[in-house]
DNA sequence: CGGCTTCTTGAAAAGTATCAAATATAGTGG
DNA sequence: CCACTATATTTGATACTTTTCAAGAAGCCG
């Protein structure tokens, strides 16, 4: 099917201020940032498979974000029949609520239970729910609001304890894709 | 006018699962929490005077999450005429998806950032922008995502800079009133 | 092969949580 | 209005988690 667009991890999808259409995600995941007067962006939500962003657009004119990939990702322009705008409309923005709600909840707990939680809802791949690719460290830090380096030490204990096992791609790649072995929610510990 | 409903400090507004109308808050700050499972609430999102809350009974026929009173507050079921429907309705998402955004903002940041963030957006009541109604400590607590006795000391140390002096009430009454007496966004020590 | 970015790991410092106890306030009934 | 009880807030001391700073390893790209 042609219309899809593709992005790659960290590529800009649109930015605040700018005009365009609103998007569905396909697949992959994408990252929103609200920009601060001093251009400072500053992490809003996240938006995956199903979720609609930009939606803004279509009341303001304007995108009242930014969007940049947060992996490798697809959306397609979002195009509904006039005949159910509203509805469908309405029924979108309640969900991009329910998501800003996931990402408050990402804040909480303890940097692994963070991680563990970010990792259950970014994984949710039809197609292979055993599989997870990771964003990078920086993005992972900043949505849960933690550090890289608590980010990675975290990612380096499921490791170990063979709750994540690294995919071998073609490349070695260092955009983290891990095959997860055990149900993410049980205890883990950080060391 | 009638019509207003007025709750106080802590009252329930609204229970996820429940059915009934959506509301303007008009004074005051209300509490939205997500209820898992278990039962146990926990906190998704704020809104202050000018918010739309419970907006998803308008398509889903019951609300999809529990509102308490954070500050004592007002407010008006929501009614539009049909023909303006639409674009209200929309507009109204936007702003929920907004303060949202600040929802997520609150919990960066050291205990005294996240503290004063929470007052510069509550403390929006166009009558008298040098008094604010601080919530409950434990509501503080989980709103920024921070402990009661942190939150406890924030204000304290406030309080002995001279940032926030407390307004005797009728009562000496525990709900913080304060008046603030300097820019908020300075830079101030814990300790 | 450089030069660059991203990730990893260690040790020390900082900030916040936890635990515990005291004080203050609100609510209730005499 | 006062006494009494439950709930909220305050404060101190200590423990723990995460950050910070620093250096090195690994992956990426021309």
């Amino acid at each position: 099917m042609k219309d899809i667009l593709s992005f790659r991890v960290g590529d800009p999808i649109y930015f605040s201020g700018q005009s365009g259409p609103a998007f569905k995600v396909l697949s992959g995941s994408v990252r929103l940032d609200r920009v601060f007067q001093d251009g400072q962006p500053s992490f809003a939500n996240l938006a995956i498979a199903g979720d609609l962003i930009g939606a803004e657009v279509l009341l303001n004119q304007f995108y009242g974000f930014e969007a940049h990939a947060l992996t490798d990702c697809e959306i397609i322009e979002w195009k509904v029949p006039k005949y159910l705008w509203v509805e469908s409309f309405a029924k979108e923005l309640i969900k991009v609520s329910q998501r800003k709600t996931d990402a408050v909840s990402l804040r909480c707990g303890t940097a692994m239970e963070r991680l563990l939680k970010l990792i259950e809802l970014i994984r949710q791949d039809p197609s292979d729910d055993t599989r997870v690719i990771l964003p990078r460290l920086k993005d992972t830090a900043e949505i849960t609001n933690l550090t890289i380096e608590t980010v990675s030490r975290c990612i380096s204990a499921l490791r170990k304890q063979g709750a994540l096992i690294p995919v071998k791609g073609q490349t070695g790649n260092l955009r983290s894709q891990f095959n997860i072995c055990m149900p993410l929610s049980e205890q883990v510990a950080i060391q």
